[in-house]
DNA sequence: CTGTAAATGGAATATTTTTTCCAGCTACCT
DNA sequence: AGGTAGCTGGAAAAAATATTCCATTTACAG
């Protein structure tokens, strides 16, 4: 039985997303009185809290009391708060089908099996993603994409551990036709004049860092060019060079450190990119 | 108050965190009566959802009584469901301190925004590497590990979209002192002939498949040579030359592919060869 | 000011969920 | 075969949790 009653403000039907319950949230936010808004506000913060906690914990946490939590919780659509607690536990299992336990169970396998090997290895990926997600710098991003993408040509440097980001960088771009050079080293020759006038550099390294890429930047910064830096701390050389610098921290498994987040945002960066040239 | 009446077979402290929980439950499961076995085996591989439903649906699911539930969880250790579940809420909320509100924000910033996109390649790793976890065939793994740790020396080969993977692999290698040669293709000169009597090959490539890998996978199977391959389906031209695959295969954004799960598999790889190496 | 409608807090009630308890059952030992 | 200890199912009691209701407060228009 909907609660025919109550002038909904909001609409009638229940999200049945996570999506549509932003979507929701958003819509509603406007106007609202003091204590919805609380409500309202400190959800939008903690949203995953929904399906283990109860509204006790919830309206406390949010400083309101349990009906007025209530009150919101019918606003968004729902019937109350079980019905939109449902609704978050079941796209929770549906998320993780068995993925954590079957983690677990890599692990289990032992030690320094290779499976137990894969399985941290996997976890240090998800958490460096998350990290990457929570810690961006959405501003230097944006001028990041906005300076490549105006440059004549673009150069991209990164040895070592760096190397796979700049090839996959140099391989996107690739795809997307615009203008790259790869400067890989190959043949110890020295491609520091190759930079011409509009054209930017993408530098990439990571503690310890790799003496060269820091050199190309350097040059590349005097020179006049935008430099735009992906590296691992605010410390690094490169961050002195380039005003431009786009940081990402790998979680680590003992001496061995993945790549997931580095790649993840190069991606976007090149994608970005090749959006902001051919969409406008 | 502890229940002291019972003889708690494994213990009184209740297991504080998801990898006690499990030793526990990997300590007690032999030599279970029939029903309380059911819920071990039910909960070895479902884990992830006691802190998001009641006893009743997983006693339901695991096809026993609430009260068989119940006494299972005590025989863990907790005071009783409550207790347990407790733990396994508190962990999740740990876990996800704001990750995913966070990168809903960012992805709010709006459709092809950098931010945005940015996001949509988290979790896009996010999901390749739950996959990967999910999927991987640990036995399959082990051989490689095994044939490559035994090689006199492992030759690497991977192309356009897969070269940031073979030039990690060659970089972790080489910082473990493991003999390796990349096969990059530079010069286009042919290497195959450096493939020596018990030499091992990894080979890897993802649709659309790159004719040049192909083609040394299949010489160095004629020749005798172990080759592992990397791919991302059954129907590879890989499988049908090696007899080694690890499939992995990437989540996509539009057209385009991170890298998130093969390089966490490479790693993992590699690192297991090198401790097999240096072990034993 | 005053009257009215909306918002709020808190306690009472309803519902769901957990936990206990015990009678009957099963399997095993002698 | 009989006895015993432990296992099992179900239902009843207890606890936790959600929901409603209403008296009081607040905001605001006239």
């Amino acid at each position: 039985m909907e609660n025919a009653s109550l002038p909904s403000v909001a609409g009638l039907t229940a999200p049945v997303s996570t999506e549509e319950f932003r979507a929701r949230l958003a819509a509603i936010s406007e106007g609202l009185p003091k204590r919805l808004l609380q409500c309202a506000d400190f959800i939008a913060l903690n949203t995953d809290r929904i399906a283990v906690s109860t509204v006790a914990e919830l309206s406390a946490a949010a400083g309101v009391q349990p009906s007025a939590f209530m009150r919101f919780c019918q606003l968004l659509g729902f019937s109350g708060f079980s019905d939109m607690q449902r609704m978050f536990r079941e796209t929770y299992k549906q998320r993780w089908p068995d993925y954590t336990t079957r983690l677990q169970n890599l692990r289990a396998a032992g030690g320094d099996s290779p499976s137990a090997l894969l399985a941290e290895f996997v976890e240090a990926g998800q958490a460096s993603l998350s990290a990457l997600a929570a810690t961006i710098d959405a501003a230097q991003l944006d001028r990041a994409v906005e300076a490549l993408a105006t440059a004549r040509m673009i150069h991209i440097i990164g040895l070592r551990r760096a190397f796979p980001v700049a090839s996959y960088l140099t391989y996107a771009f690739e795809k997307m036709k615009i203008p790259t050079m790869l400067h890989d080293g190959v043949g110890n020759f020295n491609h520091r004049h190759a930079l011409r006038d509009g054209d930017a550099l993408i530098a990439i390294t990571f503690a310890p860092y790799t003496q060269d890429t820091v050199d190309l930047a350097r040059y590349a910064a005097e020179a006049g060019h935008h430099v735009v830096a992906i590296t691992d701390a605010l410390n690094s050389p490169l961050c002195k060079v380039s005003a431009n610098s786009l940081l990402v921290s790998e979680v680590d498994v003992g001496a061995f450190r993945s790549l997931s987040a580095s790649l993840a945002l190069a991606l976007a960066l090149s994608v970005a990119v090749g959006a902001r040239i051919s969409g406008k």
